[in-house]
DNA sequence: TCACCCCCTTGGACTAAGTCTAGACCTCGA
DNA sequence: TCGAGGTCTAGACTTAGTCCAAGGGGGTGA
């Protein structure tokens, strides 16, 4: 919220255009871990003009300049993040909704120890349902 | 191996026809986690008149009898895997490669902890280099 | 103010992965 | 032998994503 969404661009090295602002507006206020098209759904609502090809380019930059993560976590579907932290991520088997999960609140230990293999990042990647408060009936 | 493929396919009930048999002698006995068009391409070379849906169908079906897991690991590429059992999986960044970790060379705890969370199942994906034997140049 | 250049965007063609469908083909039991 | 059900094939279709050539727009120097 200190910087504004141009500074954002500007000190990864991106230069500002309508369309990457448009693109950046939704995608890095989100929790709701987009497909590509589903962006480009979203930003023709507001941008109807703008052509599949910026949103991929978009995303990609963003991609290579460290704005967003990229996961493809189920069924080949490939989702974009801002959230570019280490985080670990849940998957709602009834609705295929993906939910971050705090690194901490998962307790992972002796990764590092596989022989052989030189282990530089790790996520603990869950399924199941969510409980409570989301359903009511 | 001691029981045969149709047995196999039998008690999964699967009917063995030549086509699945060419497609279970190849992907359920594999560890390198080929995508559906790889093993189209394995089964072809003994089997050469084999379709491409036939192919996916087969590889959907032993999925969908527990034959076979399918995977979306890395960058949207969807592979299958005859290890049915929990593991997590190891993927190198160099090469692409996936392999599979055992359940117990992890330790993972407090996973069922998640508030609002129904945690069915979980694993550990890993992203490095694999060191050492492989590489000797 | 003008012109130029460079970067960005566009639309459409192209590719790859996967699904669907209609018809042909087996195979097995009666 | 016949029929029915399950299986296979080829090809059309869909979806996700990339590539490319051409057009456009904004900043900078003259």
């Amino acid at each position: 919220m200190s910087t504004s969404i141009p500074e954002t661009l500007r000190s990864h090295g991106i230069q500002p255009s309508a369309q990457r602002l448009a693109v950046a507006e939704y995608v890095l206020d989100t929790t709701a871990h987009p497909s590509a098209d589903q962006v480009w759904g979203k930003v023709r609502e507001r941008f109807p003009m703008i052509s599949r090809a910026t949103v991929y380019n978009t995303l990609n930059l963003f991609v290579a300049r460290g704005l967003l993560r990229q996961h493809a976590l189920s069924e080949g579907r490939v989702v974009f993040d801002p959230n570019t932290e280490p985080h670990h991520h849940f998957i709602d088997e009834t609705t295929g909704a993906i939910h971050d999960v705090p690194w901490d609140a998962v307790d992972v230990r002796r990764v590092a120890e596989l022989r052989g293999l030189d282990v530089r990042e790790y996520q603990v990647v869950m399924r199941g349902r969510r409980k409570g408060k989301a359903e009511k009936a």
